[in-house]
DNA sequence: ACGGTAAGCGGAACCGGTTCCGGTTGCAAG
DNA sequence: CTTGCAACCGGAACCGGTTCCGCTTACCGT
């Protein structure tokens, strides 16, 4: 568990043997006391029992948001490569319904999320992959089934996962799950072919 | 321009004289802050340019995001208000679509109030007339036109509200007006009677 | 007028995020 | 094996929001 590899390590000289140490040791230590304390636990809590100073934290993660994303980065990974699973086994509406659904759980489980997904959302800057890797999966819903794609020609996945991303930002409080699916059900009736 | 009158103060002994005057002077002094340096600037420095301790002001505004909304909320009613004359002289999904835009651009104007709109549309405490105001406005839009509704019969005023709401989280940045158009198509498209 | 007290006041202290910078060190060239 | 230096490190300092608490005061009843 130890070196979150599909790193974006991909284009960069690699890291000094410290600096790759204590990178794995900081995601290592970000996930553990996530999982214990939501995701809204210190960053100086977390860079101290990772036994580094918070500046080295700050270097590899220039935001407590983008530690976030760098943590549960597989896991929004896994929730994206069940898409095309979903569209070949469910009626494309149901298949994207589906998904946006578990988008929702996914995020609301997490807690303290929701900083994090808009910062992920909205800032374009390179290395936050996941944001590419979430339209491609509503890509992938938006025109699977066989010649009937699900949503009108229109539709463009960036809209979509904009506006599921507010919704998530709206209703990813307490007793609001009705909220949310009530929310997809509209904002599917947009995007779904009449 | 001293003391926005229409307070909740209808149902709360009156305040001491001393305080009232104190919060009269910090909304007077926030406007005056906010119009300058945007609805960032800071709360230490609005109290002190109103002349009271830190204190004083989060016993009268608990957080940041509730000062905002007090000092726009007289803006917010005029937006809202606007919307019976929309009504009344557009289209049913012209008038819904034009009232939208406005409350975009209304958000963006102001700068920063991203975290001030979420309070507003998720804490579901009292006081926060705002929110009603909002909720009253797009009922009126979506059953107004003369005996022909502008929306499904199912679409509730408030979840439009927080759709809405929604899409201004996403969408109120620098370059983002054109999604901001977008998304409320999609939206209204999931609201409108087909 | 007077006194008691609830309401109010100010600001020091706390907390979490972020920046800065003087000192350290991996590593590659000589 | 040195040595030069870019990359790195740690943590003090800063900043903005929020809380806490000892002191003050407006106001009501007497």
């Amino acid at each position: 568990m130890t070196g979150i590899e599909g790193n974006a390590a991909r284009h960069r000289r690699p890291l000094r043997a410290d600096a790759q140490r204590n990178e794995d040791r900081l995601l290592e230590t970000a996930a553990a006391v996530f999982a214990r304390e939501g995701a809204g636990a210190s960053v100086k809590d977390i860079a101290r029992e990772a036994g580094v100073g918070v500046g080295t934290l700050y270097r590899r993660f220039p935001s407590r948001e983008l530690l976030v994303e760098a943590v549960y980065r597989q896991e929004v990974r896994r929730l994206c490569e069940a898409a095309p699973h979903l569209a070949a086994t469910l009626p494309p509406v149901d298949a994207l319904r589906t998904w946006m659904e578990r988008f929702i759980d996914f995020m609301a489980a997490k807690g303290g999320m929701a900083d994090a997904l808009r910062v992920v959302l909205t800032d374009d800057s390179e290395r936050l992959q996941t944001r590419g890797l979430l339209a491609e999966a509503i890509d992938h819903l938006l025109s699977s089934g066989e010649g009937r794609p699900a949503a009108r020609p229109e539709a463009d996945a960036q809209d979509v996962l904009m506006a599921l991303g507010g919704i998530s930002l709206m209703a990813l409080g307490e007793d609001r799950r009705d909220l949310a699916t009530r929310l997809i059900d509209l904002l599917l009736r947009g995007v779904v072919r009449s």
